[in-house]
DNA sequence: GCCGAATCCTTGATATTTGAAGTAATGGAC
DNA sequence: GTCCATTACTTCAAATATCAAGGATTCGGC
C-alpha cells in the first residue's frame, strides 16, 4: 500500500474514533450531569487557570471561534457557573472565572469524565498510550506548520 | 502519573489534534472547492458503493444523525452532484447515488484531499502510522462494547 | 497628547447538527 | 388476508457553530 492510502486510512480512524468517543462523552454528561461536550471543555480551562481567562483565551484553547465562546459564556453565565467582568488592565477584555458553584459542578462532572476515559482507554497498554501520545504530538506540530494546507 | 491521568491527557491530545486536522481540511475544501467536509466524507462513501447507499446505511458510515443526512443528501441533490431514488424492494427506503458530475466532483477533491492527509502525515514515520492505525482499533473497539459509558 | 492600525469582543445573519415526533411501508404472527 | 411491532425516512424546533461586520479600546510612532 502506498504511503498516501496508508495516512488516508489512518485519518480515517483517528476521525472516527474521535467521533465516536466524543459522542460517547457528550452524551453520557447529557445523561448524568445535563451538560455538554463543549461546556465541559470550557469549564476545564477555567479550572486551570484560577485568575480567569479572556474570551480570546478560551476561543484558542477550546479551538472554536469567537462568536461560539461569547454564546457559551452566557449560557454557562445564566446558569450561575462562571462571571464575566471587564478587565482592570484592558477595557476590551473580559475575564471569565469560575463561581464557587461552577468548580463544584465542574470537580463532579470532571470525576466521572475521568473514569469513563480511564475505562475507554485502558483498553490500550499504558506503552501505547504514551507512544500514541507522542505521536499525536509530532502530527499536532505539523498542523500548525503546514506544508500545503494552511 | 496515575493510569487515569495518563488517559486524560492521551484523550485531550486526540481530541485536539484531530479537531486541528478537521478544521484545515474543512477549510481547504471551502476555499479550494466552495464544499466542506461533512459533505466530502458522504461522497466517499458513494464513491465506493456505485450500487448507491440508503439514507440509513449513509448515516451509519459517516457518523451522523439521520436529519442531518436528509438535509446534505437533499443539498448535495439541489448541486446535481448525487440522486435519490425509492428504493425498487423496499418503499420506505431511498437509495442515493453519484451522478457522474458527483463522481468528477468528487475525484478533483479526492485527489487535493490525498494530498493534504498524506503532507500532514507524513510528519510521522510508516510504522509509526501503521502502529497508531492499530492502536485506534482497539479504542474503537472499546467505545461498542463499553462498560461505564454507554 | 494625537492618529491610524491592530486587538478584543459582540452582534446578527446563516449554516449545520441534533433529537423528538410524525408518516409511510414492511414483515411476521395469526 | 389482517394486525401490530418494527423499520426507514422526513420534518420541525431547538441547540450549536460559523462568518463577516461593527463598536470600543489600546498601542506605537510621531
Amino acid at each position: 500500500m502506498s504511503a498516501a492510502q496508508d495516512a488516508l486510512r489512518l485519518w480515517l480512524r483517528l476521525f472516527s474514533t474521535t467521533t465516536l468517543v466524543e459522542r460517547a462523552l457528550d452524551r453520557a454528561l447529557k445523561r448524568e450531569f445535563g451538560s455538554t461536550l463543549p461546556r465541559f471543555d470550557l469549564l476545564a480551562q477555567l479550572e486551570r487557570a484560577p485568575e480567569g481567562l479572556r474570551m480570546g483565551e478560551l476561543s484558542e484553547r477550546i479551538l472554536t471561534t469567537g462568536g461560539n465562546v461569547t454564546w457559551l459564556v452566557r449560557a454557562l453565565e445564566a446558569d450561575k457557573l462562571v462571571t464575566r467582568r471587564v478587565s482592570p488592565t484592558d477595557k476590551r477584555a473580559a475575564v471569565v472565572r469560575l463561581t464557587a458553584a461552577g468548580k463544584r459542578h465542574f470537580a463532579a462532572m470532571a470525576r466521572a469524565h475521568e473514569r469513563w476515559i480511564a475505562d475507554i482507554f485502558a483498553a490500550l497498554p499504558a506503552a501505547d498510550r504514551r507512544a500514541m501520545h507522542a505521536q499525536l504530538g509530532v502530527v499536532k506540530d505539523r498542523i500548525r506548520s503546514p506544508r500545503t494546507t494552511a
